[in-house]
Order: structure tokens, then C-alpha cells, then sequence
DNA sequence: CTGTTAGCGCCTTCAT
DNA sequence: ATGAAGGCGCTAACAG
């Protein structure tokens, strides 16, 4: 039929034939195919796609008058077409624990921008932390046909990884420093930030201490906060004991309950590890409300450097998460992958102490030499 | 070729024969089919695929087989072919301004949540405030075949709107109090809970401004809250005058500064309206940081309603937006579109005033009758 | 209730 | 440099 038409190419395509795949050029339909540019441009449809896809691979004259057809009928290549046919669907997944949550926010924007400059599209779930969910939704990016997939942190459900490796999806870790080296992770270490964090508060003079940690069931990251920080200070000569740790969802309001409840409790500590910034707000408008100031009785620390840390009375001292750097580098290598370099990329990032005002040397009345 | 097969039914199955498509079963190949999948439970394709997509036109006894089988293969129906062959690809987009503004990622979570559980995935782009890159963006996302598109506000240039028309992509604009009857639009009036906020402000016989706006070009949001500030202010006979308006990006950084600015210059308010409660953040700093008392010498206003507005010192008086009901309807109104259903939703919120700690009765001093 | 069959729109050898 | 033709994996008639 197509070769009939061209038998006899010239002007019948205004005529409103009733022939297959006519129709009314009014409103568009949204169904322009290769096949209409091609008759448009009077080529084959093989040359319109190599106009699409290996431009050099075209004489000047017919790229031209395809480009010109392309624009004329507002045409857009079908993805599914192209995906199915190419098994490319240029189409990468992530799957997060919350957008509410700006550091993964951060994170998750800078790796949509840079994977779009790519060309590629991403499609964003998040896990609300469940792993039941992160597996449902790692089936449905696979459905959809994505061929990689940006997960948080190193623990997952087993059969999560083991179907995304029966599917040849590509994964990557991100805020993760999992030591198998051929998965690919991208990641600082929370420990050792952590660390610093206590080695701050022992300088000063700190010597018993409140942690109030995110929830650490299935969240290494939480894990690797809590335990750097008390195994650092144990290593400094700190037991256990005197530090103090309580779990608590991500909120101002969970934070500033937990510290209100060891204050009026008149438990003994002199500063607060907060796993996270959002914590420390909470945890400082319980000392505010208590009448303790900040940073004179109670030292405060955050985690994550968030904007409005800064912005607190007194700022907040905390540690920097490299939040944009991740989704840069997580980009490049999505990028890597899709080209078919399946070497894994390891990245170790710094996430370094920023010191400012809600830390100050331990009450003279509080430190103790011993019990 | 297939009934070729089935003439010979029985246990060739296992034998590692080399015909066509078969292949080890070790390290599954990620090529499992319908196909396959017919072979091992002896049904035709077309079973598998009611079983898939209308399992009750199916005999139990196939269906259970056919289940086995896919569980067996690990098959995951490939959503190229399917959106292809059905011209449903089950994927919606979104594009907004940026994920860094807490008020964007909810809406997003709550929305992507919600489709999730509607089979529905959601592909993300950021615009960055930019016309041009939205545009792109939707480009983008009509070529990977998204059945709607959900956007912020009611500027986007013109083609945008038109290349979604021509391309029947249904649209749905968010933050949104568009007049036209015919496009989907959720929102609130900015406009309106401006005005609530000068009316309180002017009650407590505040009677000269501040206004720290957000970017108005290309923004009906910024604008609506600006001009019914003004407007209300206006009514109440507060002339224009009085009321200083300053534009800045969206950071506690510029609204510090923009804040310390005035106060520096020696300008006569007893009040500022922020945008967003960002800019309170950077305000309120700036007063402390000058040493001057909020609420008593300077009431402070914020939008948004985030997070932290209740942990500033003092809490923060502000407009609560509808963010996490906002993605619940559009994510309806998306699941009414797809199912054919083309009425328009048209939404409108509300969003209310939070009075809180940071705004009170004007200071006796300042209180001006007339110039 | 089940099977057969014809494409959806595109990319990609293989010829020319 | 360009054209012809065969599927990719699946759904939706249409038969039986």
C-alpha cells in the first residue's frame, strides 16, 4: 500500500481521501506518526528516523525538508514505540523515603535537573521508610520500564535487589557507603560525622550527654549516626550510661517532646546530639520554653545543615550533608550506566562539622570528674 | 509455530532446547514474555493477558496456572508494549517551580503517594521558575507518553498550553484560581488570604508596612499576594504609600537582608508581610540581630505555614496552604481524567490565617494618624 | 471461556 | 545516502 501511494507521490494530500489513516488537519489528533512526516516530506520513514536519531547520517536536502515537516505537524516521537522497539525508555526511577524531608528534597532535585539535561526523564516514589513499599514500588518502575533505579541507604529488602537484578535494572545507593564493591554508592559516612560531632562536645567539656536519633528499625543511616557518635565518645572515656538516647519520628514536635520530657524528668546532660536539624529546632524551643538558654546550660547540635538552622536563635550548630553533590554525582553515573559502562561508582563524600552558636563550653556546675 | 507446539504438549519444556527463544534458566534474561509465560502454563497469550488486565473473564483453573507461571518466571509485563498497543501508559506528569520549597515537595509527596496507589506513576521535573524550561519539560514528557500533566499556577507561555492541546494531553494547573471554566484548576486565593492578613495587621492598628514579596515576573501566585495586601490595605485606608514592597528570591538569606536594609534606612513600619515564611525566618533574624523586639516593636507575617514557623522564636503568624490536600484532589481529578471523565475539576481551598506569637498591637509611638 | 490474529509506532539490518 | 521490511511485547476484536 505505501508503495502504491508513492507510485503516484505528488499533491493528493489535501484531498480529504478517506484512505486508512486520514483525517481532518484541523485539530490535531495527536497521532502523527513517522509515516506522516515521511509522506509530508515525500522520503521513507527509515530516513525520518535516522533524521531523529543519527542526523549526520543524512544528506543535507532531506534532513531539511523532514526538519521542516517535523515542525509543520507538531510532531513527537512515541516513547513507547521508541522504548519497545529500542529497549531504551530513557527512563531512570528513585525511589525515597519522603520529599518532605529537604535533605532528600535537595537531593532529589538536583538529580532530576541533571538527569533531564541528559535527555532522560525520572520517575520519583517515595517509601514513606517501608520496605513493603519500596519493593511494590521497585516492581512498578520496572513495569514502566526504567532501566535504573536510585535508592536511599544500604538496607533494602532482600527480595528488592534480587529482582532488580533478575530484571537488569541498574541500582544505585545513594547516602550509602555499602562496602560491597560492585554495587554502586554514593555517599558520606554518618559515623564519622558523627564522630566529630562528639569529639566538638567533649572539647568544650561535655561529658554527659542526651542523643534524641531518628527511628532506627530498618534505617542505617540513623544506625550509623547513633552509634558513631556514642562509640566515639566511649573512646574518649564517656560511658554509655551517661548517654542518654531516645527515638523519635522526623518532626520539630516529636523533638521538642522528647527534650522537654528529660528536662522535666531533670535528667543530667549538658548537651543534645540531634540526629537531625529538624530536632534540634524542636529540642530548642524546649530549652526556650523551659527557661534553659542555649548555648550557656544546654549545648545543642543538629545534623544536615538545613536552611533554617542557620536562621534559629542561636544558629544552630550541625553537620553538612551533601545533598546537591549526590544528585550530581548519582547523575553521572546513571549516565555511565545507560552508555553500558557497568563499572560501579564508589563515592565518599565529606559531610563536614559547621560550628556556630549553640554550642558553647560546658556549665561549670555540671562537669564531673566521676560518679 | 505455536500450535505446532501444542500438538505436541507435555514435558519438552525442560529439555534445553535450542529453538528460537529459549534460553538457560539460570540468571533470568529479563526477556520473559507473555509468551513464555502461555508456554509454561499451556494457554494461549491472550489468557495471560485477560488474567493480567480482566482476570474475572477467566476460568479459575487457567488463571491459577497462568499465576503460577508468572510467579514461576518472575514475568513482569513490559509497560512499553503495553502503552504502545493500548495507548495507556499509565505515567502522569508534573512540573513545578523547584522541590527545595517545602511547600512544593508536600504537594508532590501527597500526590505522588496517590497516584501510586491508583497504579499511576508520576514523572518529575522542575522548572526552576523558568518559562522556557517548562515548555521543555513538557515536551519531554509528552514524548515518554504521559496521559496528563499537572502544573503550577496560571502562567505558562502560550505554547505550552497549546502543545498540550494539540497533543491531547490532558493538563490540570495547581496554586491555581484560573477563571476559565474549562481547565482543571486546584488552588486557593492567594489574593484573598493576603487581605485576611492586612486586615488582622490593621486591627492591631498597625498602620505603615513592609511587604517582602517573592519574584513577581512570570508568577500569579507572588502577584495575588502582593496585590491583596495592597489592595485590602487600601480599602481600610491605608494609602499605597505606606506600604514598602520589595522583591527577592526565595531565601531566609534575602529576606534577612531585604529586612536589615529598611531597618538600616530608618523606614517608618511597624509591620512586615513576608511572602513566605522564609522570608519571615531572614526577617525576624534581622530584627533580633538589630536588637529589636518582635512583636512588640515589629509584628512579622510569613505564608506557607511550614515546618518551622512554630519553632521560631517567637512562632511565626501565618497563612496556612492547603499543600497535602491540594496533591490528594489533583491526584482525583487525575484519576477522573484518565478514566475519561473530561469535566473539569475546579477546586477552591481554603487557606486560612494561624495567628500566632509574632504579631501584636502596634507600639504606641508609631502609631500615625495621618503624615 | 479460550484461542487466533492484526497491528500500535518505531528502529535497524539488508539491499540498493 | 536512502528505501523496504521485519518484528519488539502486548491488547483487542473476532471466532469458536
Amino acid at each position: 500500500m505505501q508503495s502504491g501511494t508513492k507510485a503516484k507521490p505528488g499533491i493528493a494530500d489535501d484531498a480529504p481521501q478517506a484512505t486508512g489513516r486520514a483525517r481532518a488537519r484541523s485539530k490535531a489528533q495527536a497521532n502523527v506518526t513517522l509515516f506522516d512526516v515521511a509522506r509530508l516530506a515525500d522520503v521513507s520513514i527509515a530516513s525520518v528516523s535516522r533524521v531523529l536519531n543519527t542526523p549526520d547520517k543524512v544528506g543535507a536536502e532531506v534532513r531539511a525538508r523532514v526538519e521542516a515537516a517535523i515542525r509543520r505537524l507538531s510532531f513527537v516521537p512515541n516513547g513507547a514505540a521508541r522504548a519497545l522497539r529500542s529497549s531504551k525508555a530513557r527512563l531512570v526511577g528513585a525511589i525515597i523515603p519522603t520529599l518532605n524531608y529537604a535533605i532528600y528534597a535537595r537531593m532529589v532535585e538536583s538529580l532530576q535537573q541533571h538527569l533531564s539535561a541528559q535527555g532522560n526523564s525520572l520517575i520519583l516514589n517515595s517509601s514513606s521508610y517501608s520496605l513493603e513499599t519500596e519493593y511494590r514500588e521497585a516492581r512498578l518502575l520496572i513495569e514502566r520500564g526504567v532501566e535504573c533505579i536510585v535508592l536511599v541507604g544500604d538496607v533494602q529488602r532482600h527480595d528488592t535487589l534480587a529482582l532488580l537484578r533478575d530484571q537488569n535494572v541498574e541500582y544505585i545507593l545513594t547516602y550509602s557507603n555499602a562496602d560491597s564493591p560492585s554495587v554502586s554508592s554514593i555517599g558520606f559516612e554518618n559515623g564519622e560525622s558523627a564522630g566529630a560531632v562528639a569529639r566538638h562536645l567533649h572539647e568544650l567539656g561535655h561529658r554527659s550527654f542526651m542523643m534524641i536519633s531518628g527511628v532506627s528499625r530498618h534505617n542505617d543511616r540513623v544506625r550509623d549516626r547513633r552509634s558513631g557518635f556514642v562509640t566515639e565518645l566511649g573512646r574518649l572515656g564517656v560511658p554509655s550510661s551517661d548517654v542518654i538516647v531516645v527515638e523519635e519520628e522526623y518532626t520539630m514536635a516529636a523533638g521538642c517532646a522528647a527534650m522537654k520530657k528529660q528536662l522535666d524528668a531533670g535528667s543530667d546532660f549538658t548537651a543534645v546530639f540531634c540526629g537531625t536539624d529538624v530536632f534540634a529546632a524542636g529540642a530548642l524551643k524546649a530549652c526556650t520554653d523551659a527557661g534553659i538558654r542555649c548555648p550557656e546550660e544546654m549545648s545543642i547540635v543538629g545534623f544536615d545543615n538545613l536552611e533554617f538552622g542557620e536562621y534559629l536563635q542561636p544558629a544552630i550548630t550541625t553537620v553538612d550533608v551533601p545533598g546537591v553533590q549526590m544528585g550530581v554525582i548519582t547523575a553521572q553515573a546513571v549516565a555511565r550506566l545507560l552508555a553500558g559502562d557497568k563499572t560501579p561508582t564508589k563515592a565518599r563524600l565529606d559531610a563536614p562539622l559547621v560550628v556556630r552558636s549553640s554550642t558553647a563550653a560546658a556549665p561549670a556546675r555540671a562537669r564531673r570528674t566521676g560518679r
